[in-house]
DNA sequence: CTATTTTTTTAAGCTTACTTAAATCTTAAA
DNA sequence: TTTAAGATTTAAGTAAGCTTAAAAAAATAG
């Protein structure tokens, strides 16, 4: 399986785990920084090899085999971020980007080796679910994005998901960190602004950074 | 760079630090399993590069530039190899074959990571040297091959260099280690054999094998 | 409901990295 | 020195993974 086509998959997977961002050809090609036709084509040659479900004009769906390869890749990407985040101390951002290369140069073996050496993860460092070796995740939508919870409840970091380093420099910058407890303020939402109390600091946060926090409920104030 | 100018490169600049080895396209083709038309095509592209030096019927060298970027390649490869190692505890053909890969998906700061952490090591597992960041790295040319041995001299291992995992199993079950000490009994030349005695026992090795073991002379015994 | 904008698809073309087959050159034997 | 075997190179072709430009369809606005 090329990278390419690792990639393409794992983009569709990840999409339709993610509310709010179809999977039409167009979404995965800008995701991938390839143009739309691009995209369309890969689409109909893996639907060929029984990867993907395409119909035209409707968005991309995996087949059950697409899906198996798509959460394999995940999970070496997600192994070697815990792996490079515990054993050397890279940042956010970093772990990400070399995860990025990583995953696809990775054994079925070497990803067991991680697996074990890390004492069979079930999180990497971002709060992201690490698929079993048979596929297996956690379900990935109980919880929700800072950009949607409520008003006057308090919340608890579980999830910060991005590929952009200023938004890692910022969570960094204001302590959003995984457990991190935050009480949301007030939401601006015509500006799609979120604001939130964190250790005393009020903070305001704008949509694309909210969107990218997740949190779950850990008290209901009245 | 590709992974396919990343290996050609890198084959063309051990061979030329291995005796007993051309660098004419076909041989570099076998190495790599490719045809010698895409070899010789290779060659052609990359002194276009200013890569490598070729000149139509003659064995290929690096350019300066060409050296430069092969030696950060075998670098990361032998920074993977040893981290590899001690970390997982991983066998000497296993850890080739995994670095085979990851040495394509290694960015510069990266392998400065590995380099850092594993206490800028000169040598990875093999016995092979590795190159420093400048692309400096130290004579491979300074011990002798096993089957160029002299009878009744004592010799260090020093290097088990192969991509062949049966070497490797052959090594193992024989004592040949970095380190180990063994007498050169008796040279078999017409039929390619070196008897060897290592820890009290003698073994008979033929050329495929003795060509990979290097060993550096410790003792004369006149 | 129609018109305009946006998106998707098709078409044509490019580069990389290969292949096989034929032509050419080198080398080593007779 | 000629010749034949063996390598190397050239030529022609393929598949993957892209591109841009156009045509076609869908989505959106009026
Ligand atoms: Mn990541
Ligand atoms: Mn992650
Ligand atoms: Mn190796
Ligand atoms: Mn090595």
């Amino acid at each position: 399986m090329s990278s390419s086509i690792e990639n393409f998959l794992k983009t569709i997977y990840c999409f339709c785990n993610l509310e709010a961002r179809d999977t039409k050809p167009g979404s995965i090609a800008s995701a991938l920084g390839i143009s739309n036709a691009a995209a369309t084509d890969m689409a109909r040659k893996l639907s060929e090899k029984n990867l993907v479900v395409y119909q035209k004009y409707r968005p991309l769906n995996l087949t059950p085999k697409g899906e198996r390869i798509a959460l394999q890749v995940i999970r070496k990407h997600r192994l070697w971020e815990t792996f490079l985040y515990r054993t050397f101390n890279m940042s956010l951002h970093e772990i990400h980007v070399e995860a990025e290369k990583l995953e696809h140069a990775t054994s079925d073996r070497m990803a067991d080796i991680l697996w074990n050496y890390l004492e069979k993860p079930n999180f990497d460092p971002h709060g992201d679910p690490i698929p079993n070796v048979f596929g297996f995740v956690d379900s990935e939508k109980d919880s929700l994005v800072l950009f949607k919870a409520e008003e006057s409840q308090i919340y608890k970091i579980v999830r910060l998901v991005s590929d952009d380093e200023e938004f890692y420099n910022f969570c960094q910058d204001n302590q959003l960190e995984i457990g991190s407890e935050v009480q949301l303020v007030k939401q601006y939402a015509n500006n799609k602004l979120t604001e939130i109390a964190i250790q005393g600091r009020q903070i305001i946060i704008p949509k694309e950074f909210s969107n990218n926090i997740y949190v779950k409920k850990i008290k209901t104030i009245i």
